[in-house]
Parts: structure tokens; C-alpha cells; sequence
DNA sequence: TTCCAGGTGGCAT
DNA sequence: ATGCCACATGGA
């Protein structure tokens, strides 16, 4: 499918289709990457630094080739082909519903170069408790500071320390004073009964999720504390792979009261919706659509 | 000062 | 099952 090649610790990956950096890192979907005055971005994910650059061709700016500086690849078949879901033909996800719908055909044109990430699935469970009641700005602060404080130093890049996400194991131990620094507010509490259920069975139930039904998964999650409906649909779509999830946030409420004319506290309607419409890949969807009325409201 | 942010837990109906 | 409200924190 791709020609990938290993030179001078990069690996690079031509034939690369519907893809934006900016795009996929600034969907909300994920809190740990680094933009670079060179448009790149430094990141890390399970327990890797890597630097991404994406060399568009110049007849699209979606098309073209990735650069991962810092690996190898072996890493690129065990973990990044998969956490940027480069097995998956965009064009034909976003073809269909565009030709079903020209609203959701407008908020594809802002971003077409997004990809559902898969990520770890522990650290997506706390960043999204996190993300609850929040902004952006602040979730990303949060979780640095947890990584930083209780992480291991995994790489440098450009002079930057990369901190990897404290396991599970790890968090189950401290106290609410251990993290009063990195200010959590009320949400240091679920964190920290949370990471005693998971740490309590070494993760296995978790990690156990990917592979189990979305209901079953759906109960699991919502039995975990400070996890509701919403941040269960986040941890779903981003880490286990579950794309017809549906998170319905503030801006997903707006969003589609204002393209759709359904009322803002109707979340059921808007679950109907998705479903209908935008069926097994209503998560890609839903950011597009949150994409876009964040785009708009920059501008 | 008040409002808001990728909401949820707890409690009262 | 549904409706309220408190909850920490920092930026606008």
C-alpha cells in the first residue's frame, strides 16, 4: 500500500493520503504533541519520542509523504501505522458523507486531513477524566505536569525533555497532596480511585476493552469513577478503535444546533442523528463537525 | 466580577 | 429515569 524506507533514523512513508498535522493535533482529540517553528510536530506516545513532518505534494496539500525522525521501521509496524490509522481510506468515509450530506460536506473542506489516533488507552482514560468541565489549554497543562512529576524520561529532542504517561500502577499509589501541584482540582480524586481499579488487575480489563463489544465497553468505562457518558465515547473513539462512538460535548451541542436545528440540551435527538446518518464512522464525523465550529470561532 | 471550558457524582424527586 | 447543583482552576 505504502512505500515505506528507513534512512538515517528516519522512516519515511510515501503514498500518504487525507492527512494534516495540524488537522489531526488540533482536533482536541489528543494533548501531547509539540508544533515546531518547522510546521513538524514532537510528540510521545507509548513510550516513544518521535518527530513527525508531513511533505505534501504539490498538487495536494493533503497527499504526500511523513517523516518520523528518532525511529525505526519496526516501531512504524508495531505502533505508529496504527496510532495515525494509516490503513484506513478516508476518501471514501468522507465521500459518502458528503454525497449524503452538503452541511457535513462544508465542515469536511476545514478538515480534511484529520485521522482518528489510536491511542494508549490508559492515558486516554485520564485525559479525558480530565478533559471534563475544562479547556484545552488547561487539560494540556494538567497532564504534562502529571507526566513530568511521575512520568519516566523517555527522549530529548531539540533540547526538550520527552516525560512518558505514569502507569496506572504508579498513579493507584499517591495521595491527592502528591498531586495538588498539578492541579487537578476536583477531578485529582477520580483520577486517583480510578488508577487503584485499573492498577488493581494490571490493566487487563482495560486493554481487554479494544477487543469487547461497544456496550460492553460502555458499561466498563461507566463504571470507572468520573467517567460518564461523554468522556466514555472519547476513550472509545480514540483508543479502542470504536468509531461509530458519538462524544457530545458544549461545542458538539452548538455545532449541531446550528447546522442540524436541533435544540442544544436534545442529546438523544443528536444521537439519533448520528447514527442514522453517519452510521459505523459517526466518531470521524463528530470531529469534523467539532473541528469545524472551532475553526469558525477563530476566525 | 462573572462566565466559561471536550461533564460527572450525588442527591432529591 | 430525570432534574438540579456543586465541583477546582485560570483565562477572557
Amino acid at each position: 500500500m505504502y512505500n515505506v524506507y528507513e534512512k538515517d533514523k528516519k522512516v519515511i512513508v510515501e503514498g500518504i493520503k487525507d492527512f494534516n498535522l495540524d488537522h489531526i493535533f488540533d482536533c482536541g482529540q489528543c494533548f501531547r504533541w509539540i508544533k515546531e517553528s518547522d510546521d513538524s510536530y514532537t510528540g510521545i506516545a507509548f513510550e516513544k519520542t518521535i518527530n513527525i513532518a508531513f511533505i505534501p505534494d504539490s498538487k495536494n496539500s493533503f497527499q504526500g509523504k511523513i517523516i518520523l525522525t528518532g525511529s525505526n521501521i519496526s516501531d512504524y509496524e508495531n505502533i505508529w501505522k496504527n496510532y495515525f490509522d494509516l490503513e484506513r481510506d478516508y476518501s471514501n468515509i468522507k465521500k459518502a458523507f458528503s454525497e449524503k450530506d452538503s452541511t457535513m460536506a462544508k465542515a469536511i473542506t476545514y478538515g480534511q486531513g484529520i485521522r482518528i489516533l489510536q491511542q494508549d488507552k490508559w492515558e486516554t482514560l485520564i485525559s479525558f477524566i480530565i478533559s471534563q468541565n475544562n479547556n484545552i489549554p488547561r487539560i494540556k497543562k494538567c497532564i504534562e505536569c502529571i507526566c513530568t512529576s511521575f512520568g519516566k524520561k523517555v527522549g530529548v529532542f531539540q533540547g526538550r525533555e520527552f516525560y512518558s504517561f505514569p502507569s496506572a500502577e504508579v498513579l493507584s499509589k499517591l495521595t491527592q497532596e502528591d498531586l495538588a501541584h498539578c492541579k487537578l482540582g476536583y477531578r485529582s480524586k477520580y483520577i486517583l480511585e480510578t488508577a487503584k481499579i485499573i492498577a488493581n488487575d494490571n490493566s487487563i480489563t482495560l486493554n481487554s476493552m479494544g477487543d469487547a463489544s461497544k456496550d460492553e465497553a460502555m458499561k466498563f468505562l461507566l463504571s470507572l469513577c468520573g467517567v460518564g457518558p461523554k468522556v466514555a465515547n472519547c476513550i472509545m473513539l480514540f483508543s479502542m478503535g470504536k468509531y461509530d462512538s458519538f462524544p457530545i460535548d458544549v461545542w458538539v451541542k452548538r455545532v449541531m444546533n446550528k447546522l442540524y436545528d436541533i435544540k442544544e440540551e436534545n442529546t438523544s435527538e443528536m444521537l439519533k442523528y448520528a447514527e442514522k446518518h453517519f452510521g459505523q464512522y459517526g466518531g470521524i464525523a463528530q470531529q469534523y463537525l467539532f473541528y469545524y465550529i472551532r475553526q469558525c470561532e477563530k476566525m
